[in-house]
DNA sequence: CAAGTTACGCTACGACCCGTAGCGGAATGA
DNA sequence: TCATTCCGCTACGGGTCGTAGCGTAACTTG
């Protein structure tokens, strides 16, 4: 997954493609990313941050959206989903994690740069698809059957066509909204927006104006510190 | 609005700027987004097209962004919410539309694109939200204060920082996940999705798995053609 | 009408980045 | 060893950027 495209199976002849390459090519994307953003970012800069020839580059990527694109698809693979003994627990806690993934200035420079890319362009779209949003959606697949298994969610349907879309679904309206939240009206999201959040997916328009629910007074887990991946500081990374 | 930066208040001194001058260059804008994308728009290519020069663009708008923004600000305020008679139809009708006006290539591809370059520059994204975001409130609190009228809702809570606030949500989730499900999962927004949007919306996670809820069985208006401003397509793009 | 002021079109310019070509040399498999 | 593939380096034509300078056009003021 970090490797480009080379079809590399197997064992194929002459010298091999250094990995540390790969390695260094990427920390510098990203690093480049933090300090120039996506706009001053350009493959001569990377490639001297990385100590590699630019010819390099342009043998492994053939645009910046792709290279900039593999380069920040690993760290959304940091997410994770703890259970915290409800639905709604789960449901704030997925969405402040996300939202402290966004506010790393690298993943949001990055993955709004590249989704503008993407819209005059399928084969971008696509690889963006394989390469962060479907791969998140196990979130919500795994939030969901584990609500199904507490009898918060009716089992799923026979049909799993249905079940799919439901999943898309919910993984359109938590996604957008955080990015929109985040990014577009640019105002925080903190475990107050989490929580009215969540009341509005779990029980709908109705129910947001009047006060909170609780979780059941059972046990829950911690919430995620809501700073965590978003204090990550980048270490001299040159 | 139409207007850039210019203090242009009541009479200055000299030679006036053309309003001509201006009109020609956003409208050249808007077509070269479409025949050539953000990506490839020069501010070169807007002044030929324009008939202006280069330097007259300069002159008023410092940043590609900015132009292009003011280009495509004035197509978000096409927006309406005619009443469909129920809160469920009115939802359905404003995600129709919306999600039109995202098929739309100048739009889909000048509104990510400035937004990319917002993560790194608090000024334009102010500008943004002026511009266009906070503009299209109007939809939430029209189809808002329409279904409190019909009972739909309950009224208003005493604090209006609370009411803007749940404004605030609804337009976050509902512009979010349209833009979602439409730019990054790339997925039609069709009737079928509009309306299990508006499901879980309107009744909350549990609702969306059993069969739909039509509206009462009084008048409901026309739903918008759906495919109205997304059959325009662009030419040949190399 | 003349003077003052601002906008316009045009040309030209240095600076930067792009993406590629061509080279000698290094690291592997046969 | 030989063939093959990768690497680092240098150099290049082509494009865009944003600005400066000039003469002219349009409008306000006195």
């Amino acid at each position: 997954m970090a490797a480009p495209d080379h079809p590399h199976s197997s064992q194929r002849r002459g010298r091999p493609r250094s990995a540390a390459a790969d390695r260094a090519i990427l920390a510098a994307t990203r690093a480049a990313l933090v300090e120039v953003g996506w706009g001053r970012l350009t493959m001569g800069e990377v490639a001297h941050r990385a100590g590699v020839a630019k010819t390099t580059l342009y043998r492994r990527w053939a645009a910046k959206s792709e290279l900039v694109l593999d380069a920040v698809a690993v760290l959304f693979d940091e997410l994770e989903l703890p259970d915290r003994g409800c639905l709604r627990a789960d449901v704030e806690g997925v969405v402040l994690s996300f939202a402290a993934l966004l506010r790393r200035p690298e993943t949001k420079t990055a993955l709004m740069a590249v989704l503008a890319e993407s819209t005059t362009d399928e084969a971008l779209r696509s690889r963006i698809r394989q390469a962060i949003v479907d791969r998140q959606k196990r979130l919500v697949l795994d939030g969901r059957s584990r609500a199904q298994r507490r009898g918060e969610l009716p089992p799923d349907p026979a049909d799993p066509a249905e079940t799919a879309q439901v999943v898309d679904l919910i993984f359109d309206v938590i996604a957008g909204a955080v990015v929109h939240r985040s990014l577009v009206s640019d105002r925080p999201v903190d475990e107050a927006w989490a929580r009215q959040f969540a009341t509005l997916l779990l029980d709908g328009l109705g129910a947001v104006s009047p006060g909170p629910r609780p979780c059941p007074p059972e046990a829950q887990g911690p919430l995620p510190s809501s700073a965590e991946a978003g204090a990550r500081q980048r270490p001299g990374e040159r």
